[in-house]
DNA sequence: CCTACCGATCGGTAGG
DNA sequence: CCTACCGATCGGTAGG
């Protein structure tokens, strides 16, 4: 137990160091030395955990769906209300992205097409996670000539942007939700009262 | 006057090879050697004409900038209404970041921070393009509790995620950005009865 | 703009 | 998980 707890403790330093380098200098600017070093290993000494770089950004990508998924799918429960419901989601998500130290912000950050040969495990992992948000904007209350899948990829587009512009001090997770959401919203208001 | 022009054209097939290859690949995934042999030169030679790298890169950029300047200011002219103003702008830059072979993809996909020492420069290109939004944004109608700043980082989000998601044969540069403003401007409608 | 080349670095492996 | 190492590749340079 306490050897399989250590050994553990280990993979997870490993895969931290290895998500904060993927997510602050990308895929292939960050070298298995760089990984290594930051996780106090040698750098041969990755492989004994994972055959390669693309098997550990796989690790890290896996890991930040997990997590991403289980923190919004907390902050879905005991609210009903679709627009809230929206607006937690985006909250959440902004709040994991914008933290350096993140998997989250791997998978925001790298581009599959960036790894072709692990592209389509990145695109699977990456569409589970999407998969909410398509299901969150469904249940939206709009008018039926309003394009959902385009809604729900500006959507994704805006707030993955904010990882980009974000900067600490300045407007925080849950009012940039608000406001985007906010935005949107009133398309509900404006123009629903004809066709409903 | 024909040395000249043949050196330009060597020049322009040199930044073209490298605007498709950073665009497509990424720019630490791009080899000067892939460049090099994209656009029938000798690895060596490219240093003929660029002093290294980064100076290819913010080569490119500026280009980029250019480009998408020169198309979107030829798409402004003759419109005044704010809102089609803006609706052109996005149809503009959306229909020139979808092309595989372009310069403006580029300054979509590559982050300024991942060349560390050239990021002052990329971040200034990048942001003379921005101000033009801004000003756009400045100029639209909308009650005074909307977050213009927001707004624009949430346009420059959506429309940039285009260039992820877009498929040929798909909706057309046009429809989105109709689209996209569409679901934005309600905003003004609703909210600015009572405040203007 | 080419030839020829270098020093550094990288992903990965052998063997323990 | 470490030591020791390799083959390949990369950005860049010297000299013409």
């Amino acid at each position: 137990m306490k050897t399989a707890t250590r050994s553990n403790n280990r993979i997870e330093t490993l895969l931290d160091s290895a998500a904060e380098l993927f997510s602050t200098r990308g895929y292939q600017a960050t070298t298995m030395r760089d990984i290594a070093e930051s996780c106090g290993m040698r750098p041969g000494s990755i492989y004994y955990h994972y055959p390669n770089k693309e098997a550990l950004l796989v690790a890290v990508y896996e890991e930040g769906v997990k997590r991403l998924t289980a923190r919004v799918l907390d902050a879905l429960a005991d609210e009903n209300d679709p627009w809230v419901r929206l607006e937690r989601m985006l909250t959440t998500h902004i709040g994991m992205i914008i933290e350096p130290t993140a998997y989250a912000s791997v998978i925001i950050r790298i581009l599959p097409d960036a790894v072709p040969s692990a592209e389509a495990d990145l695109v699977k992992l990456r569409d589970r996670y999407e998969a909410i948000l398509k299901s969150l904007v469904a249940a939206l209350p709009l008018p039926g000539d309003v394009d959902r899948r385009l809604l729900r990829l500006f959507l994704i587009g805006a707030v993955n942007h904010v990882q980009v512009w974000y900067q600490p001090g300045g407007t925080g997770p849950a009012e940039i939700a608000q406001e985007l959401v906010r935005l949107f919203r009133c398309t509900a208001r404006t123009q629903s009262e004809g066709s409903e």
